[in-house]
DNA sequence: TTAGAAAATTTAAACGGTTAAATATTATCT
DNA sequence: AGATAATATTTAACCGTTTAAATTTTCTAA
């Protein structure tokens, strides 16, 4: 390995003057200057970020830190993450959780090992507010992205899951419905609580009622939603709803597939709208009416607050961002209530 | 932050005793040892990473090469390594290149500036050779994992697209099919290589003609797949193949959409094979018949091989690992020809 | 009791950079 | 020319660990 010292003797100056030379951070004459960048050259130089990372105390590596890259939700906000990053010059490393306690843990140690600069949060569930309340007392960098936990005082970035719900809610009683179901997802997201608490008030403000048997809880998972839908198709048509909100895409699949087995259509004897809107909503054989959510965009805005806020001296309150989010209408979700 | 020398000032002890206790390196008396586990547990000490790679000269953490995190390709095979990594003890960082070449230069500058200690490169393409060769001359730990190159004398973990390309040719061969398309993908990889070369070999083993106008090249690509499937769809039955092997499930759907669209039936008048065997082949709505590639494992075994390579002082001949594909037979291959 | 060996502990030198402070060099002014 | 100021360069401390080597302490046996 060759190393600042193995220049500094190749061109016949101090380790010093090699620094200022690669850092721009003192002038240095025009001869030595070239010296300098000639071994570098010749020897094929290149700093050693660990030795740099503990001088200045940082490491310039952000975590991510979010319960499964293979839920199709989230390797869009990795990405708009590493993309952010990168721009600014940090790397990323990814933490699964798996949703496992001890897994939580790992990622909250990376940041006191002094092995990532901040933490990008996107897989926030109740039980961590401990946790990350230590971590941010202790003034490391913190930021919660697409969840985020009531109580905690820390940047964060999410969807607006309410305006989502109320766009989803609305379109359906444009179209007609009026007995409108919610498949909602696993209970200690702020994400499952607000598009639940959405709902509830977009359609008490539109004057129609919340029939608890229709409020579903599915886990978002695809095999419970199937299993729920189809226990709703077994009932007669007037007990039935005409319309389904679902929490995530692959439950409105699992209601869909449901639906359909048991020999009934989509979207003439169940509308449905997903949330989400992964890639296979838009394919010709699904055709899913579903929210968008800037997953990128998220992940994008998480980074660079982060970074911003690492590379800031000063403190500052902590802020939100919510983006919006955008109803996409295809096939599922009909032109309205027949029969 | 609380230091190895605080926790030496608060039990009364050198920062060497510290270290031994810490890592269990030297004996220490008890009561040394007691006192030093109780400052640590009293400060809530945890020793710095980053000092401790500059002393070992490593830094515990991967760097995973790949192209698209979005790809739905890609986060099985990351989860593999992440997987793998964290059971050793590592970490890993994400590198997306999105194919461009400046970003393969900074994934390759992350291991000469040690940020990594090795690098998985899922992404690997001919014109990267030069680059790597040049990494693996100067001893970096590198592993490509999916996608090998010729000529790179380097551990890689693939799967057996050859024995992929030849069961799904061989099935469509037992349910007397003759007229066989294949639908290929990106030309440079060696994985569009081999399950072409299988292809054409297993049809001419089988003494089946191949027919140049049904080698599509769709580059993997949904849209470039639907316009070549609508293409052959105009063409009178007799000029048509009447299956078709697919280089992946986007191309696969791309096929399947394009002969619904023009009024054909999936498998009735086409029958289709996928490759990668995606989530989305398994719903209820789709049913695509697919080429089942162990991602996962690859991305794992790809880490554990690195992860030995690091660890072991001696050098060993570069090995190759190759993967059991598997067909998972669905609806989209159909039950045989008929007309 | 004490020399010598063994065991426990500490000192200090790395690891590879950055940077404040000290020093050397050059320029400026009387 | 000599004093002073300005500029260029180097020295050395530091970041937080680990660990070989030096030192101190304890044990053993004559």
């Amino acid at each position: 390995m060759v190393t600042i010292k193995d220049i500094a003797k190749h061109a016949g100056v101090s380790v010093a003057t090699v620094s200022y030379v690669l850092n721009n951070t003192r002038y240095v004459s025009p001869q030595r200057r070239e010296r300098v960048l000639q071994a570098v050259e010749e020897l094929n130089y290149v700093p050693n970020a660990v030795a740099r990372g503990l001088r200045a105390r940082n490491t310039k590596t952000l975590g991510l830190v979010l319960s499964d890259i293979t839920n199709p939700f989230f390797p869009d906000l990795a990405k708009g993450c590493e993309d952010a990053a990168q721009a600014a010059g940090f790397s990323l490393v990814m933490l699964n959780t798996n949703e496992q306690r001890e897994r939580i843990i790992n990622a909250v140690l990376q940041i006191r090992e002094g092995k990532v600069d901040g933490l990008i949060i996107a897989s926030a569930v109740k039980q961590d507010l401990g946790i990350l309340q230590e971590l941010v007392l202790e003034g490391y960098p913190i930021v919660l992205a697409h969840r985020r936990i009531q109580d905690l005082q820390v940047d964060s970035v999410v969807a607006d899951n309410f305006q989502g719900v109320t766009s989803a809610v609305r379109y359906f009683i444009s179209l007609g419905h009026t007995r409108i179901a919610m498949f909602t997802g696993v209970d200690e997201t702020s994400v499952n609580m607000e598009r639940k608490e959405g709902f509830i008030k977009a359609m008490t403000d539109a004057g129609l009622p919340i029939r608890q048997e229709w409020m579903c809880n599915t886990l978002g998972d695809y095999q419970l939603a199937y299993n729920a839908s189809a226990n709703l198709m077994r009932l007669p048509w007037e007990e039935r709803p005409t319309a389904v909100v679902c929490m995530n895409d692959m439950v409105a699949l699992g209601v869909m597939d449901a639906v359909e087995d048991r020999g009934y259509q989509v979207p003439a004897d169940m509308a449905v709208i997903g949330f989400d809107d992964l890639f296979f909503a838009g394919t010709q054989r699904i055709q899913l009416t579903s929210v968008r959510i800037p997953r990128y965009e998220i992940g994008q805005q998480a980074a660079r607050l982060i970074i911003d806020r690492i590379q800031r001296t000063k403190t500052m309150e902590p802020m939100e961002i919510v983006l919006p989010t955008q109803l996409v209408v295809r096939k599922t979700s009909g032109d309205g209530i027949y029969r």
